[in-house]
DNA sequence: AATGAAAGCACACTGGT
DNA sequence: ACCAGTGTGCTTTCATT
């Protein structure tokens, strides 16, 4: 893992689709070493995957919540988070600490399918508890983060 | 955006690096109408775009949170994003109704960034109110939620 | 680890149904 | 809207350093 390996990750992260060739010219190696190197990144459990990503708002889904979420004392988490996978509205989940148990992102294509998808939540996955904040906006970061090299010993002095 | 359009969605957010011949396999059409397919939803908004997954852990910020902040009044939310971008250990940002302006989901080395990150928040970025909680995991989801026709008349009767 | 050569594939284009 | 053929470019394997 070393500057190169971030250079590349980095790369792949805002193009997924890149070629071996591209990002062989961008860090200035063989596209054949790149492809070495992405290939280690993936089986050293870096690299998880690749996707693409859908606009919610185009295939109809306009209305975008988050969601948090506690449970009733008598559900396991395993059987509610295998429930989850259910509901298509669903699109991430965190377990959390804090206030509430979960924090779940839905896309529904308008308030009925929310309050549909609020009762099955209540009713059949064991929820008790449930506050929701609509989300005006994702916003549009430009950082490469993943090019810092992420050092224990560089915070501020006391 | 036929039932066909759905499932080559949902075939590359599963893999975005399946060629054109794999998703002709999938959906039983030739690759080069695939292609041709997935132009359309680039050029329409559906796909917005490719991008790889990095295991955050594997990078050593294995301390992950979500942040909720309310910005001071005098701060200007195009300024505020901006200056977001400038902060490496932000991942993503939305901006919410409800108690608090933003949820910002963090990645830090450890407990000493993370501090250092509410200082420079607070200090150079104008939040007033902060409220943090741990993400103790992310929950695998395995819903093909893509495939599923949004219609908006299948809520339930009243 | 990195590279070059060559075989095997995938992709973009054209044209045709 | 879909497919076949063709040229080009990308990926992969192997040999070499």
């Amino acid at each position: 893992m070393d500057q190169v390996d971030r250079e590349l990750l980095s790369a792949l992260v805002s193009d997924g689709r890149a070629t071996y060739q591209d990002l062989g010219a961008k860090v200035r190696l063989s596209p054949n070493t790149v492809a070495e190197r992405v290939r280690r990144l993936q089986h050293n459990g870096v690299l998880t995957g690749f996707h693409a990503q859908v606009d919610l708002e185009a295939l109809g889904r306009s209305l975008t919540l988050l969601c948090d979420i506690s449970l009733r004392e008598d559900v396991a988490r395993g059987d509610f988070e295998r429930g989850l996978s259910e509901v298509p509205q669903v699109i991430s989940a965190f377990h959390l600490t804090g206030e509430y148990d979960y924090e779940l992102r839905l896309a529904c294509v308008g308030t009925d399918e929310f309050e549909d998808v609020i009762d099955v939540l209540k009713g059949t996955h064991g929820v008790r508890r449930l506050r929701s904040r609509l989300i005006l906006r994702e916003v549009r970061l430009s950082s490469d983060s993943l090019l810092r090299q992420p050092s224990k010993s560089s915070h501020r002095k006391r």
